[in-house]
DNA sequence: ACCTGAACACCGTTCAAGT
DNA sequence: ACCTGAACACCGTTCAAGT
């Protein structure tokens, strides 16, 4: 199944920065968080574990480059135009694909957000909030309730990809985390217990959707003026 | 200022896993997340590394039961007799404030959330959610909401603490941010920028609870029956 | 049963030496 | 200027040996 020696990262060309992140990205793609450390990237670009440093300052900003790498394309893709409710569905939409496609970036935004990028998306939100008519006094904390439930689901499916096996499927996943609940004691979790069923044919992305739209639904309500 | 060397963790009394985790939880509050090491908490114990394995099965577990220890107090504190809106917001500021108090646990919480305490603190929620009225259909929707807008809050206050040193103030830290912010382009950041503003007298306790109110706000608008 | 601490297999990072 | 890879100062974890 997994090859032992995955193809190389660069053939003759000299190292770069952006050769580094590139195989940073695909490193933490094939093995995790756990995975990426500086002598098997070193190794997959056919060089020493010092020769990355005199690119990139340390592991930190490593991370940090591979999160912004990501993220950036995601972000940019689909912000073109599109009006208030919608837009900031499409936005988010961005956010919890990448995450989907590459789960330790969940971690990385959860835990370390706000970074050049998430200050770009921090910003689309922040104007599509101005659009919906919010008030001046009230747009920094509609803005940031939204950033904080995007980002609160971030870590929870960085942790939920974490749990289990880089192969198991989301329903097997479910159908587990749905027979766990459903052998809680019923009387000190009623709650927990009677959502183990509907968990089971849950829809991460349809869910994470319903979420935000009562978060602008909350916005709307609250903060924007009647029309 | 800080001693070389803290007061031992116990006298005489035989090694346990409570006193290891009390232990831990003091060395985290102390040092930080990168502070907790098994050779320094087995100094802290008068003892060798190697004791602490005979107790907790190793790292995750350790920081799993310290998180466990600080938000097992927090949750159970004012969880009694409240009603819906209010006894929601009494929930959450327990975790705001134990986050508050021991920065490190915003990290575990946003990474590794719904171990057993969290899983109380997710029932308790959902508990107030169908007292509010919401259809049983819509009700995991609701509660997950919640839970994952205080999640990123989690996150985003962890973060904040680990960017600045531990002796750093609040306001300190907002007037930098705020500074930061005030030097972005107006033209690529014109809603983050005049964010910055606002930011230099902002209340991260009030902020959270305006924020839960918007997503309370949408759930009773959408999902709630009117009255 | 519980503790001890040396030893093992790793890390991130540095740095003299090379090209 | 850029790369190499041995070496340093750590980790988490194991385990033979003690009590």
């Amino acid at each position: 199944m997994t090859p032992g020696t995955p193809r190389p990262e660069r053939r003759g060309e000299p190292l770069s920065r952006e050769i580094i992140v590139r195989a940073a990205v695909r490193l933490l793609d094939d093995a995790g968080e756990s995975g990426l450390t500086f002598r098997t990237l070193a190794e997959r670009l056919a060089t020493g574990p010092g020769a990355i440093y005199w690119h990139i300052s340390g592991k930190g900003e490593l991370l940090g480059a591979a999160s912004e790498a990501v993220i950036a394309g995601a972000i940019s893709a689909g912000s073109a135009g599109a009006r208030p409710p919608e837009a900031v569905r499409t936005l988010a939409l961005g956010v919890f694909d990448a995450i989907d496609a590459h789960p330790w970036l969940g971690t990385q935004l959860a835990v370390n957000p706000l970074r050049p990028p998430m200050l770009r998306f921090f910003e689309s939100i922040g104007r599509q909030v101005r659009a919906l008519g919010v008030a001046p006094s009230a747009e920094f904390t509609a803005a940031s309730a939204l950033l904080n439930y995007i980002l609160g689901v971030a870590g929870q499916n960085a942790a939920n990809a974490r749990a289990v096996s880089p192969t198991t499927k989301r329903a097997e996943f479910l159908a587990t985390t749905s027979a766990a609940w459903a052998e809680l004691d019923p009387d000190e979790y009623p709650f927990t217990r009677s959502a183990a069923d509907r968990l089971r044919d849950h829809d991460d992305r349809a869910e994470f959707l319903a979420g935000l739209d009562l978060v602008l639904a909350g916005i709307t309500a609250r903060l924007a003026p009647p029309p």
